[in-house]
This record gives C-alpha cells, structure tokens and sequence, in this order.
DNA sequence: CTGCCGACTGAATCCGGTT
DNA sequence: GAACCGGATTCAGTCGGCA
C-alpha cells in the first residue's frame, strides 16, 4: 500500500471522511472495516465465485479452453468460502446507509451461500435478477444445460428499510413495461474488453450496461457507490458516466492500474462517445431505452420532430423531457405535446445526424441490424 | 389414512417394496421415512416458500409458526424453515438411487436456503434452472423489479455420481441448438389450471411443460419419480404421460381428490411418441475393424483429414499408418498427429468418394443401416 | 472499401465402460 | 479402484487476413 492509499485510510477511520472516487488497495474486508459506517448508498459487488473445476477442459475442435484458475478465487472449503461470505456482508452492512441497498452478483456455484448468507444476516431481499446471457460459452461435452445465465441479489438493509428504486426510469428504459427480473446482456467483449497485449487483464470483466441499469435503478446522482470487489472498476467507469460517486477495494495492483486508467477515460454523461458499449443481442421488440443503455443516442442530446416545432432532451433512462419540462417516453410525450390522444414517438422524434434530421426509427433499425443478423 | 395406504406404506417399509403410482397421504418427512433406501430415479419437490408471509410457515412438526413481529421471531422462523428444508433433503437423498437426481423449484424466498442445505448436505449442483414466466403478475406498487421467474435447481448425489441427461432429445426439443439454462413458459392457466366450483384447487399449481421438459431431460421410461410436496398430481400426470412411474406424498386430502382424478384421466403417449431422439452412445458401438473386414474400405486405401493436411494408410487390422512411420487406432493417431490430447477418428478421418471427400463416419451409419434393419 | 472465410474466445464445478 | 482407451462434443460474436 503506498503512503497516499495510507493517509486516506486514516483520514476515512479516523474523521469518518469517505476516500470518494479512489480505489483503496488491500484486502476486501479489512480495508472494509476502515470504512466508517452507515456512510454509502449502495454496495455492488461481484466476489469470487468459489468455482471448483476438474481438470482441463477443450472444445469439439480441440481447442484448450481457458478457464479461472486464479488464486482469488481458491478456497479451502465450502465451510470457508461461507465463513468469507458472512464476512464481507457483515462489513457492508456496517457500512451502508440505512437506506442504502445490496447487490451482489454470482453464479450458482456460489449465490446460494450468498442469498442465505444476506437472508441470516439481517438484509431483506428485494428481488433476484437473472442476466440472461446473449452468447454464453456452450456446454462442450453435451453434459449438462448450457449454463447461459448469473444470478443478482439485491437487498435493503432489512425488513422496514426505504431504498431507492427509480420505478418511472425502469418502465421508460423498458419502452412503458415495467422492467421485469430477467434482463438480457451480451458478455463483455470487443472493443469494451481490457485487453494489454492482446490478452484480457481480467477473467471476469462485467458488461457495463449490466451495472449502468443497476445504478440508473437504485441510485440517485450523488450517491455514493462502493464496490469492494473493483477488478478492472467497472463500477467506478459507469458510476463516472452516470454522476454518481464510487470507492472501490481491490487487492491486485495489476487490475488497479487498468482501473485507473479506464476510468480516467470514461467520460461523463453529456459527452461520452458513441460507441463506450457493446450491442446487447436484441429482442424483437426494441426498447428507445435500449438505444440509451448501448450508447447510440448520447443521454442529454436532443430531438425534434420534423418541422422543428418541438424538441426534447434525452434523458439516461430513455425517458424525454421537454423545455416546458413535460417528460414522458418518447411515444407519452409526443402525444403530449401535440395533445393528440397517441403518437408514435419512433417515427415522430427525430435525430440530427451528420446528412439532416432523421427519425429515431433508423436507429432502431440500425441497432436491429446490428445486433439480429 | 385410510387402511390402503397404511398397508402400502407398511409393505414399502418392511419389504423395500415401492407403491407406485400412488399418492400417499401423509406429511412428507415422516412419510419419506417409510420409503427404502436407494430406490426412486429423479426426485421432484416444489416445497413450501412460505418463508416470508408471517403466519403461513409450518414447522416439520406440521404446526404453524406465528406471525413475525419482531426480530426474534424472524430468526425463529427462518431457523425453523433451515432445519425443515434440511431435513426433507435429507430423507430424499437417502432415497435417491445413486445415480439418481433431484430437482428443486423455489422463489428468492426460499431457494437460497435450498441451495445452500443441497450443498451442505452433500449434493452435487448441476445446473441452476430459471422458469421466465411469459406472463407474470405485475408489481402493483412500482416498488420492485416485476418478480419474472422462479429457480430451479438440478443436483445429484454427489461430485463422482453419475446421474441420466438426455442432451439428445434436449437439443432436438430445442430446434438444434443446446438446451440452456432459462426456459420461458407461461404459468399454469387456461384448462390446465385445477378449479373446483370456478376456484382454483391450488395456489400454486405448476405449468406441465415445465415437469415435461424435466422429467424428459432427466429419466429413461420407466424410472421411478418421487414428489413429496404432491399437490394437485402435476408431477403424476406427466409422469403418467411420459411412461415413467411415480409416487407423491401428500398432506391435503382435498388435493389428493384433485390429483387423483386428474390422473386417471391423463393419457398416456403411445410408445412410438416415447421414442426420444437417442444419444449415438445408445447406438451399438461399431469397430473400424469391421468396415475393413466387411470390405467398405480396402487395406492399403489413403485417408486424410477434411483439410488434407494429414494422411494415413488403412492397415488390415483397422490400424492407420502415417506417413511419418507413427500408427495406432484412429482416434490414437488422429490425436498423435494433431498433438491434442483426443480425437474423434470417425469424423477426423476422411476417404475419396466418387462425390469428393467425406468422413469415415459416413461409412459407419451405412454399415449401421445394413446391419440393423 | 467490402465481403467472405477462418481463427479465436467466453465465471465451466464438462465421459464412461471395460480391463 | 485405477488405468486404459474408444469416441462424443459447441454458440454467438469479434477480429484479422485476403480477394
């Protein structure tokens, strides 16, 4: 640990000043209880799945597959990776607000420990999420299902805790349907994968759009979001772009240092690229939301229909809002403002693109190209 | 009880003698205790989530916990559904075969508990599988995730055991194409849904699609199927459908009437429509030997593999030669040539046909049809 | 520049019958 | 029970090379 991780340590012990958009370098619990308590809004964490594979493992073609073998991830026992488990929550629900809330994510290797872990401790579950995966990595033996989903939890601090839950941003990102318990994403990969050297920096790398969703739902701009599992700060790039402060606790000074460096280079709402994420597999049914979460329309851009009568900004929840401050989805607030009975907001919103104004519909046809065939 | 099953009950415990196609009335553990040791297939249990809900818990006695108001009562009850869960996996793995399975459905209520007593106790997880329900009931409060699906979890016996998996007729229930681990079916409505007098026999009654695919994917016809949370007969009747066997335990003479009537009517498939698609491990192994003694292909004929880059000559007694002097089986030299640590020789090798290249296995389903029907 | 083809890859508890 | 060895087994997507 260097003298400046230290210095802000001490100051976060001792003055209960949280080390706010750093990443502390230690252990995970032991850096947790330097914390002060019932100090951050909401916890992410991804911990270590506590896999037990065989032996090698290669594809019908032969191919090695390459698989988690890292030290962070080995346990003794079952006993011990439950004992580790109680440990970390505990920590976290020392250091969360009362209403400050718990996500943990896991595979089922693991997440039932976990579930029953957060259930015997206190914490009152809110829902589990399934993240269906788009492009799992098939079974290659034929053996079992093919295992193309991980488990989340999320979790108050107990029975009569409040949380945050931005109920009208979820239905609006879902295009008016209430966001349901299974969401589906892409795995992490192309250009949004750390690479050094052409090989990933990090075996677990999460989608960006999985934690976008997760902090656009349960956090407000400001909060302050702990991750005590940062990896390659997935996290802290995400809570970046969305105007939402982070700490994150990672012990590996090779995951830090592509930490750093990332998130130095997630650029904030209003000005993020284009193209910072990765084109989820689409469904039918296009979400205006989905076309927010994957980056091809900027939150805070604007819209106008046709004849430039009305326009209306972007918000990071697919929802628009116009200068008269009426907000809504795109097909709500069109109708509003015309005071028509309904509208078609896909056709009528329109997006100044590099040749003229252009219906947002050609992105949603973009993105169904993109991501169909 | 009636004297019937007092007297099934007593033959399966005093002569290991099983009451098939039975409902025994009773509750499960204390009935689970009168069943022999090692002796059903697949074990199918929707236990009771009612972990959460105040006063609907049931202690292993069968007496009802009070309502939770306060914390000590909170652990009281969530000890109390631990030991329960605990207690019936416990009887059910001693029944469980020892190649045998169990498949377990829960909610986030409970299905944390399960998993982790399944891993406790010494089961081991193979799959964890999510039921999306096509139509869910919504959120009514906007304060949650709609709550999408439930899990179920898939465990045999142990790390070593070996357990059935009919990955055949899963991928060709799946258009070709792996099965994976989230299955969408719409939840138990329309005709299927048991009413008595316009009400609903049972709160919780299950979509037969989902028991179909599992008992298809986990059971030969024939085996022995155990559902000791019965209910209104789902398990039975599917099980009654598919050509297996089946025992249910159940408490609630009401939902016994229910199951049993139901399955009387079910119709069993006739045994054509049983016929799965089979693993080729069931077809009769055939040795390369035979093709070149039966004169399909000539010792001294060139073989190489789909890109030619390797070659080798068929020996007299099915042995290959390369170029290079190594010999060995087809697979052996397949693998040798390749530096892979196996090989597949029947879909490695390939021979000249009149019509260009094709793979030895060619060879083999021909002689397989010459010589099987 | 585009399109096609091949190589590569991702949190994976990944074989089974016979000698 | 260990060792042997026959032989069954993959999906979606990205990226680079080449025509």
């Amino acid at each position: 640990m260097g003298v400046i991780e230290k210095v802000k340590r001490a100051l976060a012990t001792v003055d209960g000043i949280l080390p706010l958009d750093q990443i502390l370098m230690g252990d995970c619990i032991e850096t947790m209880r330097g914390l002060p308590a019932k100090s951050v809004d909401l916890i992410f964490a991804d911990p270590p799945y506590n896999l037990q594979l065989g032996g090698d493992l290669s594809r019908p073609d032969g191919s090695h597959v390459d698989a988690v073998t890292d030290d962070w991830d080995k346990f003794d026992s079952l006993g011990a990776y439950d004992r580790f488990t109680r440990e970390w929550l505990t920590e976290a629900r020392r250091i969360l607000k009362d209403n400050g809330a718990i996500w943990v994510i896991g595979s089922y290797h693991n997440i039932f420990k976990v579930g029953s872990a957060i259930q015997d401790l206190g914490y009152w579950i809110l829902n589990d999420i399934v993240w269906r995966k788009a492009n799992p990595m098939p079974n290659f033996k034929g053996t079992r299902f093919t295992n193309a989903h991980e488990t989340l939890i999320w979790a108050s601090t107990g029975e009569k805790a409040r949380y945050t839950f931005n109920y009208r941003s979820m239905k609006t990102l879902n295009d008016e349907l209430q966001m349901r318990s299974d969401w589906e994403f892409p795995i992490c990969g192309g250009q949004e994968r750390l690479k050094k050297g052409g090989v990933k920096v990090h075996p677990t790398q999460k989608p960006e759009a999985l934690i976008y969703r997760i902090l656009l739902a349960c956090t407000k701009p400001g909060d302050v979001v702990l991750d005590p599992f940062f990896g390659t700060g997935t996290t802290g790039a995400v809570a970046k772009r969305l105007g939402r402060r982070w700490i994150g606790i990672e012990r590996e000074p090779v995951y830090i240092e592509a930490a750093e460096e990332r998130i130095a280079a997630a650029l904030p709402l209003d000005e993020s690229a284009l193209t910072t994420m990765q084109s989820p597999k689409a469904a039918p049914r296009v979400a205006f939301g989905a076309l927010v979460e994957n980056g091809m329309l900027v939150p805070g851009s604007m819209l106008t229909d046709a004849k430039r009568r009305w326009s209306a900004i972007v918000g990071a929840d697919g929802s628009l809002k116009s200068s008269c401050g009426q907000a809504g989805s795109i097909h709500k607030l069109g109708s509003l403002l015309q005071n028509a009975p309904a509208c078609n907001g896909w056709t009528f919103w329109h997006y100044e693109a590099a040749d003229g104004l252009k219906p947002i519909d050609a992105l949603r046809q973009t993105y169904l190209l993109a991501t169909q065939i």
